[in-house]
DNA sequence: AATGAATGAGAGTTCATTCAT
DNA sequence: GATGAATGAACTCTCATTCAT
C-alpha cells in the first residue's frame, strides 16, 4: 500500500489521453518540487521531466501555483484516506497515532520522492500545513477526550509529534545509512509527546510492528 | 619605478555610518527573509526595507546568499552566547535544556521578527539547520552521559525537541492570543523527549520560571 | 514504475520561423558588434535591431558571448571555405595570397556591415584573430616552402599581410569615396610584403583582376 | 629615452602634491587600460592601483573619458616629440620610417606597459588611431615627395606600414621568447611597404642598428 | 490538445558618478 | 584635496505566461 494512491479523485472524467498527461505533470510536480522546492521549480523542468512541451502545462494548470495546490491536494487525500481507513479498524488513539506516525515514517523509507515533496512542502506551503496540522490535531483530541493522553494544549502537541515525525523523515531521507531501531525510538518518543506512560510503551509497540 | 611614494590610505571613513547601514540592512534582511524566506526575499526589496539605494546592498554583502549567511550567524550566535554563558553557571543538563528552550520560547515573545527569521531560515537553509542542532546535539549528549536524561539516539532526540520548540514559535508568531501557560507546556514536552520523569517535572520548572 | 508510454516528443515545430528568428539574430549581432565591438553591445541593442524581445535572444544563445562566436565562425567559415575551393584550383601561393587578399577586399566593399564586424572582432577577440592568423600562416608557409616567397619570419609576414590588409578595409569602410586603382595597389602591397619581386607583380595583378 | 616621457607638460603649473596624485592616475590609468582595454576599465581598479579613494579621481577628472583622453595624450605627445626632434637631426625619410619603426619596436620591447596600452587604444579609441595615422603619413608623404619612396596611396601605405608595426608588436607582447632578427625582419617589412628597392635596405638598416 | 518560439517583467549585480565629512 | 559610502541607471540572464501553428 502506497501513501500516495495514483487513482486521485481529481482525474476522473477525462478521456484516457488528457487524464495521462495531466498525471505525467503531477508525477514530475512532485518530483521536481522534491528536489528544488516550490521556489526552484520551474514551469519549464516540470514539462522536461513530463516528457511534454512547455505549452502543454497550461492546457492542464492554469498557473504554476495550481500544480503546487493539486499537489498538495493530492499529498493531503492520502493523509486524510489513510485516516478514514483507520478509523473503521482501530479504537485506541494510541495505536491510531502510532500508525498515522507508522504511514510517515514507512514514506520517508518506501517512497523518498513523495516523501521529499511531503516534507518540502509542509515547510514551505502554508495551507498544506494547515491541513496536516488539523488531522493529525483531531487524533490527539480524540485520545486527551478519552482520558489515554495526557491533558496538555492540543495544538502544542501537535507541533511536537509532526515536528519530531518531520525530523526523522528529513534525517532518513539525507542519510544513507538507516539504522533499524531507530524506528522504535521514533514510537517511544511520540507516546511520551502526547502523554502516554513509558510502562504503557512496550505493548504498544508491539501492536504496531 | 614610479613616482607613487604616499602610503596606501588608511580607511578613514564614517565608520559610525557604515555600521549603521549595516545594521539597517541586517535588520531588514531579518524582516524580509522571515517573510519571504530565503527564495522570496530579493536584493530590491530588502534595501527598500532599509531605506537604502539598491546598488549600497553591494557595498556591504558581496552577494545576497552572504547577508543570508550573516543573518543565520547573528541568530547562532545569540543562541551560542547563551549557551556559554550557562555552561558557567549551570551543571544540571535538564536544566540546561530547559534554559535553552525558554530562549526561544523568550525570542518568539519578545523579538518576533528575528523569531520568524529563525524559523523561516531553520526550514530553509542547511547550513543553518545543522549548526542549530550541533548546539542542541551538545547539551542532550551531556545530559544522556551524565545519566539524566533516557539513552535515545541523540539525533532524533534533538530533532524530537527542536522540531516541537520550533513548531511552538511557529504557532506563537501565527497566533494574537498568547494564552499563559503553554510556556510550562512546551517545558513538560521538551524534559519528555529528552527523558526526564514526569515525577521530576515540577521542582524542574520551577527553577526556571 | 510510472504511467508515462508516450514517447518523446519529437521537434515538430517551426523550424522556418527559428531559422529566420536565429538569422535576424546574427545580422543584428553582426551590426552591433561591428558598431559597438564585444564590450559595447549589449543583447538588448542586438534584440532591438533585430525587432525581437530580449528574451529571444536566450532562446537562441546560452549567452552574449555565445553569439559573439557564433558570428565569429560564419566570418570564419567564409574565409576557410574560400580558401579550400582555392585549394582544388589553384597551385601558385602567390596567387593564392592575392585571392586571398581580394577576398577581404571585396568584402570591405560588397558587404560592410560584414567587414566592420570582421574588423572589429579581429582586434578585440583573440580567439578569432588567432584563427584568422593561422589560415592565412598556411598559404604563406606553402609559398616559402615553394620557393616562391622570400624566406622571412613567417609569423612577421603574417602580420604585415593581416594588418596591411586590415588598414585597407579599415578605411574603405570609413571613405564615401572608394577610388580605383587602390585595390591594385594594396595587391602590390601584399606581394611586397610576402617578398614577390616588383617585376613579377605585372602577369600576377592580371590574374586576379 | 623612453617613448613616454614623465615631465609630461600637462602636469605643468599644479603644486607637487596634486602632480603626483594625477601622475598616480596617469600611470595606473595606462597600466588598467593596457590589461582590461577602455572598456574593461573602471573608476574603482585603476584608484585602487593609483592607491587613491574612488572619489580622488574625480578631482583630477571630470569623468572616466577624460583619463583615456589624457592617457591617449600622453601617448601621441610621446610620437610627435619623438617626430619633431627627428626633424632637426635627419633628412633622409627612409631612415626616418625606420627610426619611427624602431621607437614602436623599443616601446614593445622596454615599456611593455606603455606598448601594451598603446595597441591597446589604437584598436579601440578613434581619435587616437587618426592621430598616429596623420603622424605617419606625414613622414611618408615626404618620402613620396622626395622620391625616395614608390609612388603609392600614401593612406594604404600609412595602413599597412602601422598596422604590419602593430602587429609585430602584439606577437612581442604576448611571446615570451624574443628572437633576435626578427627586428631586422620588420624593418625590411617596413621598407617594402614604403616602396624603398630591397637592394637599397642593407645601407640603411646598418644606420639604425 | 499539443507544441515550442516569443514575450517582457523582474532578479542579481556592476559601476560611473555624487556628496557629506 | 582626499575620502569612501551612497546612489541609481544599465546590464545579463531567468522564467511564468501567451499564442500562432
Amino acid at each position: 500500500m502506497t501513501f500516495v494512491t495514483s487513482d486521485s479523485p481529481i482525474a476522473a472524467g477525462y478521456p484516457k489521453k488528457r487524464a495521462r498527461t495531466r498525471r505525467q505533470l503531477m508525477n514530475a510536480g512532485m518530483t521536481v518540487l522534491a528536489q528544488k522546492g516550490p521556489d526552484g521549480a520551474t514551469v519549464g523542468e516540470i514539462a522536461r521531466e513530463a516528457r511534454v512541451a512547455t505549452g502543454t502545462f497550461y492546457n492542464h494548470f492554469p498557473s504554476i501555483n495550481d500544480l503546487v495546490e493539486a499537489v498538495t491536494n493530492e499529498l493531503t487525500t492520502g493523509v486524510q484516506i489513510g485516516r478514514e481507513t483507520l478509523d473503521q479498524i482501530e479504537n485506541d488513539p494510541a495505536v491510531r497515532v502510532l500508525v498515522g506516525t507508522g504511514q510517515l515514517l514507512d514514506l520517508a523509507q518506501d517512497d523518498p520522492e513523495s516523501a521529499r515533496a511531503f516534507v518540502s512542502l509542509l515547510a514551505t506551503v502554508p495551507h498544506f500545513r494547515d491541513r496536516v496540522r488539523s488531522i493529525i490535531g483531531g487524533a490527539i483530541a480524540d485520545g486527551v477526550t478519552a482520558g489515554r493522553f495526557a491533558e496538555r494544549d492540543v495544538d502544542f502537541t501537535v507541533d511536537a509529534l509532526l515536528g519530531s515525525v518531520v525530523q526523522w523523515m528529513r534525517t532518513t531521507l539525507s542519510d544513507e545509512a538507516n539504522e533499524q531501531g531507530a524506528r522504535s525510538d521514533q514510537f517511544r518518543i511520540a507516546l511520551s509527546i502526547v502523554g502516554v506512560p513509558a510502562r504503557a510503551h512496550g505493548p504498544l509497540l508491539r501492536r504496531v510492528v
